[in-house]
DNA sequence: TTTATATTTCTAAATATATAGAAATATTGG
DNA sequence: CCAATATTTCTATATATTTAGAAATATAAA
């Protein structure tokens, strides 16, 4: 019998964080050029809200697929590479 | 500017169809147990009716990850090397 | 052919998710 | 301090997904 246990709960969310186009599109721009921010992420997609953007980071940062770095009033995200090869390498060009 | 195109989409097809507990559970156990048919899947999974197996099944070989074998009544489904391979080798043991 | 078993399709309901506007919070620069 | 900018939180709505019972379909075995 297959059971619910932390290791598949945390693959599920990461894998569940990319099965959405708009945050595949931010993982795979971030794989591409580190380090960009909020507003950065939204001028290259297609008109999203900012508030739709930030629940977005939120569920890939809170899987742990992306880092964030505070600066000021930016935030800086960048693709966590040791999550990326466990679970979706594919993310990584 | 990320645009949607046919890569992206089918990848968002293959997270987004790991990315549910069920799902993710039926992909692992066919990735220890070779050719099991629905209804021994449904056997190790804690009480799934068929018809909501039958629709989870449906969307892992829709997007690619299970390949499924015709045997009379029975559908032995079992999980596709290049596909894991290439987006989710974290389902290979 | 009838019966039993496996799987799918149809249908409906409950739940979850994506979306964005408005207000709130945070930080920098003037 | 005040204004400008970045991001988040709150709230609501539209859409999508999960779920399963019942009926339908398919195949094999008696």
């Amino acid at each position: 019998m297959v059971e619910e246990n932390a290791e598949i709960t945390q693959a599920v969310k990461v894998y569940k964080a990319l099965g959405e186009p708009t945050r595949l599109k931010i993982a795979l721009l971030l794989t591409e050029e580190k380090n960009l921010c909020c507003s950065d992420i939204g001028g290259k997609l297609e008109s999203v809200a900012g508030s739709t953007l930030s629940h977005h980071l939120k569920q890939l940062t809170d899987c742990g697929l992306l880092n964030l770095r505070k600066d000021g009033t930016y935030i800086y995200y960048s693709v966590n590479r040791e999550m990326a090869e466990k679970y979706a390498p594919y993310l990584l060009v």
